[in-house]
DNA sequence: ACCTGAACACCGTTCAAGT
DNA sequence: ACCTGAACACCGTTCAAGT
């Protein structure tokens, strides 16, 4: 048993928030508990309430680093000028491939319902806008002087619907064999809708 | 304390279904659980498994109808000759408004992760392939001798993203004020979509 | 000061025992 | 035959007590 002293508050965390986002990535989120992380960094499960509030809390910090990872990947290769199209559709292939390679936690971040009570902090929010930005910006050298709201309607008509092939794939809804179609159906919904948003 | 022979199983099948409806409707699925449906039904949770295999049974079942439900309102109103688009605008709008209405059963369908041990029965999937059929049948008109592939990917293309938007809604993900932007964010993918699939 | 460990109010699931 | 009720192995969360 790990004693006072042993490590910092900070290290607590940092150790907890580790062990706990190897268990959701290896056994999915529904595996996750507060005892369970506990005892995998040696403490009670006491002591993981004195660095987070409460389950939720330890969650949406899983998550924020799954947002940030996922941010990453999605800003890894910057536009081209005269690529907008393929940046695009580049942008749905870094997302279905990482929710295939990481699909619990990135389950996680879209399927965790939080308290009703718990107002989601603005820090959170703010990486979530981060992504409808990346987006936002890849169609602006397609929508040639159209007015903001169109542009931010596109970027969350495509967002949202990259989103949704991807859950009714990873539920199997969808009735898609593997990987592959995914990214076709990915593909057809960004080049369509962008074809008929363009005009052409 | 409801005794023996007070009903036969098939009722207490039905009154559990009826009693775990009316708390996933009202409390959210998170709310749900064992104890608190036989307590509703005045039968103790020794009797809820005489009836259901388990947990996820009996959320299967209510999942089936909540299918049925959102599958009579999809099909209510017929496709009409040459109004193709403004069915599936039609079938859209449908599935948000009830999403909207009922929030909870809806996302329990798309959210509930079953045991991985568990294989969903057939009868089940069914439901879901069904919905698929009435988007594909939508699209159909608007196809003109395209191969039967093209067509099942654009409604899949079409639904998965649909599915998205509400997700992203629902979840407060969008940033979107209310039920009527996620209506027009749901027309501009579609009409998007489908103005690239047709070419004009 | 830091952490434990036991308590409280819950879970899902099983099954011997009662009527 | 049908249902109970208690048990088992878990939860999240709190907090007096120990070191």
């Amino acid at each position: 048993m790990a004693r006072r002293s042993d490590h910092s508050r900070e290290e607590i965390r940092e150790m907890a928030l580790s062990a706990a986002e190897k268990i959701v990535f290896e056994q999915g989120y529904e595996k996750l508990s507060a005892r369970k992380v506990a005892t995998a960094i040696g403490y009670t499960v006491g002591t993981l309430y004195l660095v987070f509030e409460n389950i939720d809390d330890l969650i949406l910090n899983i998550n924020a680093r799954t947002l940030d990872r996922l941010h990453a990947q999605m800003t890894e290769s910057p536009p081209k000028p005269g690529k907008a199209r393929e940046y695009l559709l580049q942008l749905g292939h870094v997302y279905i491939r990482y929710a295939n390679e990481d699909p619990h936690r990135w389950a996680m971040v879209f399927e965790h319902r939080f308290a009703e009570e718990r107002t989601i902090p603005a820090w959170y929010q703010e990486k979530i806008a981060r992504m409808f930005a990346v987006v936002e910006e890849g169609i602006e050298p397609l929508a040639m002087g159209r007015p903001r709201e169109e542009i931010t309607q596109a970027a969350r008509a495509i967002w949202g619907g990259v989103h949704g092939i991807c859950i009714l794939a990873l539920t199997d809804t969808l009735g898609v064999a593997g990987v592959d179609s995914v990214q076709e159906l990915t593909r057809s919904l960004i080049s369509n809708y962008l074809k008929g948003f363009t005009g052409n």
